[in-house]
DNA sequence: GCCTTTTGTCTAATATTCTTGACAAAGCTG
DNA sequence: CAGCTTTGTCAAGAATATTAGACAAAAGGC
């Protein structure tokens, strides 16, 4: 459960406002707001708006503060999740936690002949640091193999493809922005 | 009811999940997911977290995008909703819709004798402009009867208070940053 | 002091979200 | 084409959020 409520106190006092005040103002019930401070409810989006806009607050202002305040700037392996799901490919994230992210960037590893097949993502640039092992990667028409300590930098815009040629496994650090994602 | 399904349905298409790969993922039914992409539902804000973090979203950097999409630049008087509450004073804000707000510009209205009483915030700077009628501005032990045209600017933390002392209502242009509010 | 109003919380009933399981359509395999 | 898997959606029940109303405690008013 989001601990939303303490914050969510601290916004309507500051503005000396009742709970029904509050609760009449914003169209939501008053007990709903007070479960709501007591962290007994994991409000809907729609009713927690309702009561944001009523203090002229915004769900992305609230909820940035709140998820600043328990995150953590360090990410051991555990904290970062798998987001990809192709076979043999995997895509661990850094930074989860980070609430208003500017910036992708990623541990991605390859199993022996792993391949992405063509992509072609939104706008964005892209750039990556093979770690270990042998990564054939195609870029529009131009096409290389990269060995440990080569990299890359592309517009995401060009269909590219990733392909593990080598005999291990293999490892990218790779970064994308704006993470639209 | 907000209208993140879209939104949501193109971060999971980009990823290349299916339904069900990311309701086990995120342990939310498969059901709900295709709900909330529809729109049909107002989802808690447990189980869009568990679906955002599930694919190495967060709350805040969903939502800000959402809210971009519709927020206007322009505010009508319509648009400038009312967020005090004491007796013969208003504060109306300007710029609700912003994402991630880091300024708050009011316009404050003060009926004749009104009193904010003595008034202590959070840490932050605010200014302000006297459009019309006369106020009594205290910053800690100094007072001042401002006309208008007049301004000031202060440290939010010292106790301050407001006391319109004209014989006409009273407005001022208000600006607080950063808006913890 | 006594009355009235206002404060936040709690409870029972209602409305909504969420889940489990079933369904048809589309894609794949042979 | 038949059979199998995977796709997203739908329907009924379980779980949870929300509401209306009652309650006690605190704050004024006189």
């Amino acid at each position: 459960m989001a601990k939303i409520g303490q914050k969510l106190r601290e916004l309507r006092s500051r503005r000396q406002l009742s709970v029904r005040v509050l609760a009449e103002r914003s169209g939501v019930s008053h007990s709903t707001i007070s479960l709501m401070e007591r962290d007994s409810v994991s409000p809907t989006l729609d009713t927690l708006q309702a009561v944001l806009d009523a203090m002229g607050s915004t769900l992305t202002g609230f909820l940035s503060d709140i998820e600043k305040r328990d995150s953590s700037p360090f990410y051991r392996p555990d904290d970062q999740p798998e987001i990809g799901n192709e076979e043999g490919i995997s895509y661990r994230i850094i930074g989860v936690n980070h609430p208003n992210r500017n910036l992708l960037f990623m541990k991605e590893t390859y199993r022996v002949g792993a391949d992405t097949g063509k992509v072609i993502s939104h706008e964005a640039q892209e750039a990556g640091y093979v770690v270990s092992g042998t990564v054939e990667l195609t870029i529009g028409t131009r096409i290389k193999e990269l060995h440990a300590g080569d990299a890359y930098y592309f517009d995401s815009r060009e269909p590219h493809r990733f392909r593990n040629t080598g005999k291990t496994e293999a490892i990218i650090l790779s970064a994308v922005a704006p993470p639209t994602y």
